[in-house]
DNA sequence: GTCTATACGTGGATAGAC
DNA sequence: GTCTATCCACGTATAGAC
């Protein structure tokens, strides 16, 4: 039956924080206006307060979801090391491919974090290096990874992937598993495994 | 001898730049207000207009400077393919690391370029990658390196050393040298070389 | 060259009517 | 739940005195 007229809260909440997503990706946190966000809903910016105490709890909402995500999505140890290793680079392409919007604002607008908002997104960063890194450990312990240091490897082989996201466009000239491939042969190499 | 009371033209110019590079880097670019900079320097919000047209300008200079530098100090080909890219790898990580906060702007304020500052600096940016492919290009055709794609190793690679900037420390477990020969090192084999 | 003063727009957030 | 109206702080940039 018809909801009360002006009624939309399950519908709108979704709709401001897509908006939000939208315009702090593609303009930047601080340039972007709580009137845009509105605007882009099609409400008046008065009524954004009904889903959101603050325009900073709109930025932390995203980042929060976003990296819970990934860490609830990445691949669990199964198989060998090297099994694991290629689960990651191929789950970390993907995972980030499918979403740039909100991967662009997990790197760029970590400064416009409230302090005690960046101390909880940092934890999670740290949960998903940290899995890598207990890969390569483990491959080290094995002789089959050979890194000079798990710590470094780690930061790099996220570098490289990440960056993947700067240029990549599933409408150019490698498709996303030619790329994978490329990749996943980069690292396999970086680490030691001919 | 003295100058004219309150004329200091030649040293309040580089201030203000450097008090912008400062905050820029710090707060980002639509977070720092003009007055925020006149205060580092020492002046009133005015005086900053004897020096800069705008703050688009002020942004556009240091991107500009930083990049132009970058192209006039990468090292130009001498030796092997192999010592060619050991040279930029040396070189790239030397060189951000002595410019965190240049590096930083470089990376995260295109955004908030003007669409005509923004291709001058793309195109600065796309004649250092295409240096490395060079290189990489060179190496594929004597049989020394060994990639599937030279743009996509050229992407990996750049990332791959951009992100030391994202947490190298001075004074952390690690030094500079230590950091740049392990990146070497896994360079080295993700292109192929034993 | 720098200052004070100001024009003028826009920001986040809130109050109260409907 | 949404609207209109508003508060008040702050933004860039300029004008004119010194």
């Amino acid at each position: 039956m018809a909801r009360t007229a002006g009624s939309h809260s399950d519908i709108t909440g979704p709709r401001v924080r897509a908006a939000a997503l939208r315009l702090f990706a593609r303009d930047g946190y601080a340039a972007v206006s709580m009137r845009a966000i509105a605007g882009e809903v099609g409400v008046q910016a008065g009524a954004l307060y009904n889903y959101t105490p603050d325009k900073q709890s709109l930025l932390y909402d995203l980042m929060r979801g976003h990296m819970d995500n990934l860490l609830a999505e990445m691949p669990k140890g199964k198989g060998t090391s090297l099994d694991q290793l290629r689960d990651f680079v191929m789950f970390h392409i993907q995972f980030h491919a499918d979403r740039p919007d909100e991967v662009f604002i997990a790197y760029m607008e970590l400064r416009n974090l409230s302090p005690e908002n960046f101390t909880a997104i940092e934890a999670l960063r740290r949960r998903y290096e940290d899995h890598l890194e207990a890969i390569l450990r483990d491959g080290m312990a094995q002789g089959v990874f050979d890194v000079a240091d798990t710590k470094i490897a780690t930061l790099a082989v996220i570098a490289m992937l990440t960056g993947v996201n700067t240029w990549f466009s599933a409408g150019g000239r490698l498709s996303l598993d030619e790329v994978t491939a490329q990749y996943w042969d980069m690292v396999r190499k970086a680490v030691g495994v001919l």
